[in-house]
Parts: structure tokens; sequence; C-alpha cells
DNA sequence: CTTTTTCTTGATTGACGAGTCAATAAAGAA
DNA sequence: TTCTTTATTGACTCGTCAATCAAGAAAAAG
């Protein structure tokens, strides 16, 4: 009983359900197999929409981004000066919608696929250029030459702190972790008055 | 031509090959034959000593926690006060024995098998706790109640440079990277005065 | 000089998984 | 109705790899 216009809803279907699969598994070693059965399909089928299993994980890493990038731009028209933009950056990292186990794993595997994929790589390079000349933007008039480095520090703390909230079994939410951020954000800009 | 005592020899090569293989591939997915034919044996011999891939990784992971630890040790011994017993700390995590793209890689890949394995997880913690201990220790007379906070995100950063170290091609170096911490640290204790 | 122990590997097994293919079925077009 | 396009899968191929095994070779022990 094949409906016609598939094809978005399948290659939707597949790419969550890629995300939960590596979720549950904490690996990049999971196979079609079980992606396709999570998602209610054959593994044939997922090959014949995606080509290949590369394609499907650059696709889930491309949705990831997407959603990041989405959250940052929402975040980011609600506020209006350097101080309160800094903040909603900072702060969408770590939106539930971002900060779940299963998309900081995906994360977390995509930096490993980076290191191996070219593809991967050009698409991580991407989020952290964005991230970075978003920041630079907003710290210059507050922090200015040390921006840059300013900049390279907090990026640096968000990452870690989601590498960190991978393995931790605590509590630890989301804001948590985004009051991390903020506050060296604070210390910072207090740096240079 | 077989010598006695080949065992730890065979052991150490392994362990070394294992590193050098994951930083070439960027991945955990080697296999136990290139590993072996690396370390100039075959697969049946790395097999022979250690059982299985599990604990060859394991294994890989054990040497490189102690290598770090014993770097921390050393650079402890040499420091006297508080803040330069922080610096030391902070300082060891970044020298060039462990701050090279190969071990990086293995840390990152360390991070991510401890997401399915419950005993390279318990190896990680265990090296999350000495740091966050030995952090706060040295914090508590500077900082008192922040201690713990402080720690953490000192830890973080570590972690997150760490991260964004792997796919840097720019030529940073370790002690680049250290600076960003020590910034940190002397932000933090500037706010507790 | 046997015998035992340690070291070593080539060959093999057995499982698993990516990707392909041929075949089926429904929907729309002609 | 007949033809074409889209959707879908079970079965199969082909390669790879972890793990095992049987056998050889050299040192040490007796």
């Amino acid at each position: 009983m094949p409906k016609l216009g598939m094809e978005p809803i399948r290659r939707a279907a597949l790419v969550k359900a890629t995300i939960d699969e590596i979720g549950a598994a904490g690996t990049l070693d999971i196979t079609v197999s079980r992606i396709a059965k999570r998602a209610g399909m054959s593994s044939a089928l997922a090959h014949h929409y995606f080509g290949g299993k590369d394609q499907i994980f650059l696709a889930a890493m491309r949705h990831t981004l997407t959603v990041y990038g989405a959250e940052v731009r929402g975040a980011l028209a609600m506020a209006d000066d350097n101080v309160s933009r800094l903040q909603a950056i900072i702060r969408a990292g770590f939106t539930n919608s971002n900060f779940r186990r299963e998309v900081i794993a995906a994360w977390l595997n995509f930096y490993v696929l980076a290191q191996s994929s070219t593809k991967a790589q050009r698409l991580l390079t991407i989020y952290q250029r964005r991230l970075h000349s978003n920041l630079v933007y907003n710290l210059r008039p507050l922090v200015g030459d040390r921006a840059d480095i300013v900049a390279e520090r907090i990026a640096g703390l968000i990452d870690g702190l989601y590498l960190r909230h991978g393995l931790d079994q605590s509590g630890d939410t989301g804001m948590d972790a985004a009051e991390h951020v903020l506050a060296l954000l604070q210390a910072e800009l207090k740096e240079t008055t």
C-alpha cells in the first residue's frame, strides 16, 4: 500500500531513529538494520532513500546542527543588548531539546566521526565558526581585543560541559550547566572594566 | 626464536600500538590485526596475551590514565602553595606527552567507550574524581564554598579544550590551551577576594 | 638428550552486517 | 485498461573480523 510522497517522511523517521539509536548504544557502531527497524521499515528501504550508512549519519548530524542553529536564532531574536544576546547564545545550547541524553551522545559521536570523515568535519567546523563569530560579534563592544580569546574560552567550556554531561548520571540539568558558562561570562566581563 | 619474558614487552607494544592506531584512525573501529601488525606480531598473539579486543582497549585506557596521573603527581611535587599547585595540576594536562594528536584522539574515544562499557566508565570516573578532589583541595583555602563549583568549571574547560583540539588543525600548542584554563583560574580567584 | 614450558603464527571457523536485486503492490497517467 | 512511477521487502552476496586451534620452534629444566 504505497502512498506517494513517503520520501520526506521516511527520511525524517530515519534521522530521528538514528539519533535515538546512537543515544541508546552510545556509539556509532550501530547497524542500519536496527535504525531501520526503529524507524519501522526494512533496511533495504533505508538504503534506498539514503544510499548508505555514512549518508544516514551525515543527515542525522545535519539535522542536529540545524535544530541547534534554529534554537540560537530564536533566542537571539528576543534579546536586544550585547550582554543578553550573549546569554541567549549560551542558554540556547542547554535547552531541553538540545541537552538530552541521546542528543548529547550524538554530538559526542559526531565529534569522533569528524576525526575520520571530511564531510563530518566540515559540518562541525561550520557550527564552530558560527558560534565563534556570534560570540565575538557581541563580545567586541564589551571586552575589545580580548573578544577572540574569551569566545574561545566560552566555546571550550560549553563543549566540555556537554562532554562531561554525557557520563554524568547525577541529576544535573541543562540549566545548571548553563549557569557555569554564564558565570564565566560574568567573570570575563568584570575582568575588562 | 622465542626469548623468554616476552609478555610484558608484547603487552607494552600492543598498548602503544593501540593508542597510535586509534590516533591514526580517529576511531575505536580498528581491527586487532592492524594493532598487532603495528606492534610487529600476529593477531593471534595479541589475543593470546590479552584475551580479547575489549581488554586491549581497557589496557590502553588504563595506560593513558596512568601516564596522566604520573604527570600530575610529578608536577605537584614541585609546587608548595595552593596557587602554584593548582597551576601545576592544570599544566600537567597539557604537557607534550599528553597533548598529542594520538593521545587526544584516544581520550575522546575513551569517553565514547565509557558510554557503553561499564569498565571503561569506571576508569574514567576515577580520573574525574581524582582531578576534582585535587582541585577542590587546593581551591578550598582560596575560594571557600565555591571550591566545588569552580573545580567543576575548570575541569569542564580542560575537557572542552581537549575536545576542540582534536579537530583543530591550527598550530595551537598545549601551552596555549593551558593559558586559557589558567586565565579562568585567575578570574575565579579574583572573584572571591 | 628428552621433556616441558614459553612463544609464535598460518589457517580456519563462525558470525555479522552493508549493500544489492528481483519481485510485489499500489497509485496515477495515458 | 495498460503502462509507468513510487514504495517496499525478503533473500542473497560478499567481505570483514574476532576468536580459536593445531602445530612448530626455541629455550630451559630434568
